[in-house]
DNA sequence: GCATCTTGCTAACTGCAGCAAGCATACTGT
DNA sequence: ACAGTATGCTTGCTGCAGTTAGCAAGATGC
């Protein structure tokens, strides 16, 4: 874990705490963790689980997705030209107008556009 | 853990994991992890961290976006079906890794899944 | 037929997330 | 002064995430 100030979890979180003017006793007890606990993520010492993270951003009233960005389980800015090819991927997959098979033509056949690897055939 | 399917990981694994035609070893290779333990996350033994989701993200080439919000971890996109469908053009038509040909192509083939009339080609 | 490989799974194990109990220090009220 | 409270942290513990070694069954090639 790099400590630069985008990735800094518990440096971040250590500042929005103080930010709402809660002691780490306080914050612990609004997030339903322990307060030693608390403590160690903050000096980066604990590395907490999506769902601590949840809790913590409920705590601190702000929206778990910044949280996630800090510990590195999102990106900050989704753009980006690979980004894209997941996009299409991800559309066709959840898109409830397609047929099963349907998707696996289209998937399949974007693959071969850009993949080096194609889509196993059966 | 309900088991509908919005929420139901395991099953969405396995889904996604069929539809792209891997072993449980191929993708439990591609991701990283060892593979009992993807059984048992399919078969909802086990609950995965966020960077285990993100490994497995990266093996099936799907957004991990899209493994947090059947994690629980992230709150599903709240626009609704029709949207769909908008989403998957859009998706075709931004991606930067595709020419303007295969992009015609993969939008004809989609209209004519979807749709009764193709597109109009320009 | 047999040998080999593939597949998904079981069982035992290790390391660490997250906790409870409690410490040391600072602050407040009498 | 002392007692009580608040604060952040240390220590030891437990449960579970995630692994390795290996099993049973099925598939494949000779």
């Amino acid at each position: 874990m790099t400590p630069s100030p985008v990735s800094d979890l518990g440096g971040f979180l250590k500042e929005q705490r103080q930010q709402a003017q809660l002691s780490l006793r306080q914050l612990a007890e609004r997030s339903g963790i322990s307060n030693p606990y608390l403590s160690q993520i903050e000096r980066g010492l604990k590395k907490p689980s999506g769902e601590i993270l949840q809790a913590l951003a409920k705590g601190l009233r702000i929206s778990a997705e910044q949280l996630y960005v800090h510990a590195g389980l999102l990106d900050a800015d989704p753009s980006g030209g690979e980004r894209s090819a997941l996009d299409v991927r991800t559309a066709i997959r959840a898109d409830p107008l397609l047929t099963d098979r349907q998707r696996g033509v289209l998937l399949d056949l974007y693959a071969s556009f850009v993949d080096d690897e194609p889509m196993r055939s059966s």
